[in-house]
DNA sequence: GAACGCACTTGTATTAGAGTTGTCTACAAG
DNA sequence: CTTGTAGACAACTCTAATACAAGTGCGTTC
């Protein structure tokens, strides 16, 4: 597998630059920090960015940095595309019901991703237009949701509460069959299949701060997936109601 | 049959390159690695690999290597990213079985997609080491698919098979219960959870060229989807087999 | 407010080393 | 005479590791 370290970097990079990692007119890491990350020399890094500069997808300015080069007028922090908001655009009447609330000892699987042994849980049901839409179970940091109260959640979206602004998420999204309880919830039948979508959201450090798992009906949701490129692996993602 | 051995290296070489072992740009092994492994001297090996440059198959730089002479366009670019690849790289077997095969009306929904009243519809079976992994079936309009025959969809992807170039897609990924039919062929309970993945992919034009619909088993896949930003829409998308 | 210093950045050299092809000579076998 | 092996050396490429100049941003000091 011989193939040149400096295009190596210059692919990963323009991954991460087309997937819109470093936002518009977000700067990049400086050369010193993509190389300590890529364990490859400075000028072996520098090459990759040239690179990347001919392709016009970046450029630098001496004594400043290395900036993302497109056109400056992407959204920079537009919602984090909550279905709630998507609803609200469409007319859809949403309300949630909080189920359960508590501080307690986390289970080991969010241990493992939040790497912190006391958990605040929040359960609700999320209806559109009288309909059970969703179970959401969200698991944060104790001490980060210390100074949330029921009311608070009950009120506002989970990411709104917290103080700490949020970075990016890596969704898993899969397929059940509803469970005893999720079937009670959802007015749907046992066995009938449901969508889980478990979301690890991450601060601006990368540290993961937010687990959550949000159960659908089957019948009336989908994902879309937008893949505008031929490139590897970019995509707008969603969730959009099937009428 | 006594014949030369600097001809002979030059056939199994020949047919490496044209297999596609080395991919378009990417590099040959150097000649000392290729005199080992052949058990001839350098001199040997790279009179073979005279003959084939001297037919275009392939080009040198002193001091660089011996490469595959494609174009020297963009490589990383050209994929979307099969599932295939992945299982591939993860080193499990994968191999499709041709289930239908046949040039037909298409029906409603098809049309209102690809917007061709006559199309080629391919269905298979695709399994990871040996157990039923996907069932895929893909439309394309019967003008792009006259040429294909049931064995080039055997043996290649579809979007290899293609003479355009494929631009973007757009996945829509549901729950749906395994139907009479799909159980049979995923080995799955009726009615147990299954994904679904409904893929309409564009040409360079941005014209709705293949339409594909995917259906796995619930319990062995899920989607995984990065959201490297808050912004509301970017990421990489994959398919993920859960042990 | 203006000037300065400091830390950090890119821009641009230079050195060195490992690995590669390009080319040559010498020798062995049929 | 052709084919293959073995070795040596030059030229080239890529990368690492430095060093230094020049530009930027920011806080401090005057």
């Amino acid at each position: 597998m011989r193939s040149i370290r400096y295009q190596q970097i210059a692919e990963e990079l323009r991954g991460r630059v087309l997937a819109g990692e470093f936002a518009a007119g977000r700067m990049l890491p400086s050369e010193s920090e993509l190389s300590a990350e890529f364990s490859a020399s400075r000028v072996t890094v520098r090459r990759a960015l040239e690179v990347l500069r001919d392709e016009g997808l970046v450029d630098a300015r001496q004594g400043f940095g290395w900036f993302v080069a497109g056109d400056p007028l992407r959204q920079p922090l537009g919602r984090l595309a909550t279905i709630e908001e998507q609803m609200a655009e469409s007319g859809v009447v949403s309300e949630r019901r909080i189920l359960e609330f508590a501080f307690e000892r986390a289970p080991k699987f969010v241990t493992r991703v939040l790497s912190t042994p006391q958990v605040l849980r929040v359960k609700r049901l999320n209806m559109a237009d009288g309909e059970p839409f969703a179970i959401v179970t969200v698991w944060c940091p104790a001490d980060l949701g210390q100074h949330l109260s029921r009311r608070d959640v009950e009120q506002s979206p989970f990411y709104e509460l917290l103080e700490i602004p949020l970075q990016g998420a890596t969704q898993t999204i899969g397929a059940d069959a509803a469970s005893d309880d999720d079937a009670k919830l959802l007015h749907v039948p046992v066995g009938s299949p449901v969508l889980r979508c478990e979301r690890v959201t991450s601060d601006a450090s990368g540290r993961a701060v937010l687990l959550s798992r949000h159960v659908f009906p089957g019948h009336r949701t989908e994902f879309v997936v937008d893949l505008p490129q031929a490139a590897p692996s970019i995509a707008p993602t969603g969730l959009r109601l099937i009428d």
